[in-house]
DNA sequence: ATGAAAGCGCTAACAT
DNA sequence: ATGTTAGCGCTTTCAT
C-alpha cells in the first residue's frame, strides 16, 4: 500500500532475460527485435504493469517536455476554457499534452507561471497577458527557438506570433448595426480602459460612430468591471438629460450588467449588442444581438501557428486576427424609443 | 534562432570556476556556500539566463513529476473549469502544476489520457468519469500508492476518494421549494439517464415527492440532453392531458432549454427551478431559482483530499459531499396558475 | 537480433 | 565550504 517502485525497463528486461535496449526497441518500434522476443516482453510489460517513463525519455532524448505551457487569466471563463480545449484537440494527436495555471490578471503570478513552465522545458509557451505584463524577459527564449504565442492580446515589449479576435472591426459592425436602425446615442459600456480587448473595441464603437458622421461623446463611455458597476451605469446613463437610446455592451459580464439594469428599470425600449455570445442571450426578452468570437477557432488557430513553428517555420511574427460574427436576436434591431427620443431642439 | 542548447548547471559552474554541486547548493537552498561564492554563481546565472530542468531533477530524487493529472470532458464548460481552478490555486502553494486533457465524455479519450499521465509520473492524478468508463486498471497505481482522486462522479470498478456535489439533497430542496409554493404535478427534465448526476438528483427529486405524498409519475419525466430537446420536453408537457405546473430542470442544459421552451410558448406562470447556476438567471423573467453548486469548492475539496494523501494519510477512500444551496430569485415561488392546474375531479 | 557503455541534467551520500 | 562519485530511467552509438 505505500509508495512502490514503478517497473522500469531493466526490470522488464531482467524478467525476460533480455537488456533494456531491447526492451526500449520493443516500447519505440525501433530496431529489429524477434518476434518471440517481442512477445515475451510485451508479456511482461503487462504482467509488471510496465509503462514508460515519459521524464527520462524526454531527458535523454535532449527534446524539451511533450507540453505546451498555458497561461490563462482564469480557468473557469469559458471563453478561456473553450480556447483551451481547441487547442488541446489540435494539438493531442502530436503527443503534446497542455499543462495549465491562471495567472488571475496578475503580471507576478503569470511570471511565476511562465517560469514554472519553462524549467519544464516545455515545447511551447502560450500566454494570455495580463494588464500590467511586460514580456521583454522572454526575448532569451524566443531567440533560443522557443515557440511563443500570445492570446487574446498582445505580447508588450516583444515581437511575437498572436491571436486575437478581430475586436475593433466586430465592435464596429455592432454598432453600425444599431445605427442602421436609427441610433445616435448609443453608450459603450465595457472594461477597465487598460485592457487591450476594451481599447480595440472602443476604437471599433468610434469608428462606427465616425462612419454615419455621429459625434463621439465620451460622457456615453462608461466602465462596468462587473455586472453591478455595469448596471450601475446604464441607469446613469438613462438618468441623463439626454438619454441614450442603445448600448453597446463590450464584454460578457458588460453585457450581463446592462441586461440587468435594463430589466430592474424595466425597458424594454433599450437596443443592447453584447460582445462575446452568452448561453442564454436567446432566452432573454428580446433575444440578446451579440458580436460573437470563435474561441474554439481561436485556439486551433493557435495551434496550428505553433505546429507551424515547431515543424520549423521561420518566417517572421505574425498575428492571426479570428473574425467574430454579429448574431441578430432581436435587442439590436429595436428602433430608438419615442421616451427616449431626444425632445430635439 | 535556431534551437540552442540550454544552459545547465555544469555551463554556470564552469563560469564561475566550481562544480556543479555548488551550483546545485545555491539554486536549492542547500546546504552551506561562500557568500561571495554565492553572488558569483547567482550573476553567472541570470548572465547565460539558466534555469533549473525540473524534469532532471525529479527524475533524479526520485520524486514524481510535480505535475497533477486532470481529465475532465470539457473544458469549455464552467463547471469544470472553475472546478480546476480552485484546485489549482490551492495546490500551487505546493509546488504542483495542473496537467489537464478533455476526454470528450469518452471512455476511450479518458483512458488515453490516463495513460499518457501516469507516463508522465504524475504525482496525483483526479478523474471526472465519462459515463461509460471502468477504473478496475487503475487498481495497481493506487496499490502502488498514487493518490486517485475522482471529481463530480464516482469511480466504476474501484474505491477511491471522491469529491461530489450533494447532488440528491440539493434536487430533494428545490423540488420541495415548488411543493412548499403549492405544486403537485411537477416536471423533471435531465440529462440522459445513464448520468451519475442525473441519476442523483432523480432519486432526489422522488424523495421530495415521497416527503409530501406525491405519487411519481413517470410520464413526467423527460429527457432533454441539449436546449432544443429540453425546449421540446416542456412543450409535451405542458400540451398534455394533465399538465404539470412547475418544472425541475436537473442540470444546467436542462435549464436553459425550458426556461426557452416557455419563453417561446409566452408562459411565464409555470414555477421553475434549475440545478447549477447560470450566470443571467437574475435577469430572467422571472429570475431563475436554483440550486447552486459550488465549483471552487469542490476545487479546494479535492485539493484538501489529496494533499493529505501526499502528506501520508492512510485512512480509507473517503467521499466529501459538497452542499449545495437553494438560491430564490422568483420562478420557483410561483403558485400553480389557475390556467394550468387540474380541473379536478 | 541483441548487448555494453556512456550520458542527458541533476542531486544523495559521502568525502575532503 | 566545496568536491567526487554514482545513478535516476532511458536512449544513443557502436559492438558483437
Amino acid at each position: 500500500m505505500s509508495k512502490v517502485r514503478r517497473a522500469t525497463m531493466t526490470d522488464v528486461a531482467r524478467e525476460v532475460g533480455v537488456t533494456a535496449k531491447t526492451v526500449s526497441r520493443v516500447v519505440n518500434d525501433d530496431g529489429p527485435v524477434a518476434a518471440e522476443t517481442r512477445e515475451r516482453i510485451l508479456e511482461a510489460m503487462g504482467r509488471l504493469g510496465f509503462q514508460p517513463n515519459l521524464m527520462a525519455r524526454n531527458m535523454r532524448v535532449g527534446a524539451r517536455d511533450s507540453t505546451v505551457g498555458l497561461v490563462i487569466p482564469d480557468m473557469g471563463n469559458p471563453f478561456f476554457g473553450t480556447v483551451a480545449g481547441g487547442f488541446e484537440s489540435a494539438v493531442r494527436a502530436r503527443g503534446l499534452t497542455l499543462i495549465v495555471g491562471s495567472s488571475a490578471e496578475t503580471a507576478e503570478r503569470e511570471r511565476s507561471l511562465i517560469s514554472t513552465f519553462l524549467a519544464r522545458r516545455v515545447t511551447a509557451l502560450i500566454v494570455v497577458p495580463s494588464a500590467d505584463s511586460d514580456h521583454r524577459h522572454l526575448r532569451a527564449e524566443r531567440a533560443a527557438g522557443l515557440p511563443l504565442l500570445f492570446l487574446d492580446r498582445p505580447a508588450s515589449g516583444l515581437t511575437a506570433d498572436s491571436v486575437v479576435s478581430s475586436n475593433r472591426e466586430g465592435a464596429r459592425s455592432g454598432v453600425a448595426h444599431m445605427i442602421a436602425h436609427g441610433h445616435r446615442r448609443i453608450a459603450f459600456v465595457g472594461d477597465l480602459p487598460e485592457l487591450y480587448t476594451r481599447r480595440e473595441r472602443l476604437q471599433g464603437y468610434r469608428d462606427a460612430l465616425a462612419e454615419a458622421g455621429i459625434g463621439f461623446d465620451r460622457t456615453l463611455v462608461e466602465i462596468g468591471h462587473d455586472h453591478e458597476a455595469a448596471a450601475a451605469a446604464v441607469t446613469r446613463l438613462l438618468g441623463a438629460r439626454s438619454p441614450v437610446t442603445a448600448v453597446f455592451a463590450a464584454d460578457d459580464s458588460a453585457a450581463t450588467g446592462v441586461v440587468l439594469g435594463l430589466a430592474r428599470l424595466g425597458r424594454r425600449d433599450m437596443a443592447v449588442v453584447g460582445f462575446d455570445d452568452l448561453p442564454l442571450a436567446e432566452v432573454l426578452e428580446p433575444a440578446l444581438t451579440v458580436v460573437a468570437q470563435d474561441p474554439a477557432a481561436i485556439g486551433r488557430a493557435a495551434a496550428e501557428l505553433l505546429m507551424a513553428r515547431l515543424d520549423g517555420e521561420r518566417s517572421r511574427a505574425r498575428t492571426v486576427v479570428v473574425p467574430t460574427r454579429l448574431i441578430t436576436r432581436g435587442s439590436g434591431e429595436l428602433r430608438p424609443s419615442a421616451a427616449a427620443v431626444p425632445t430635439g431642439r
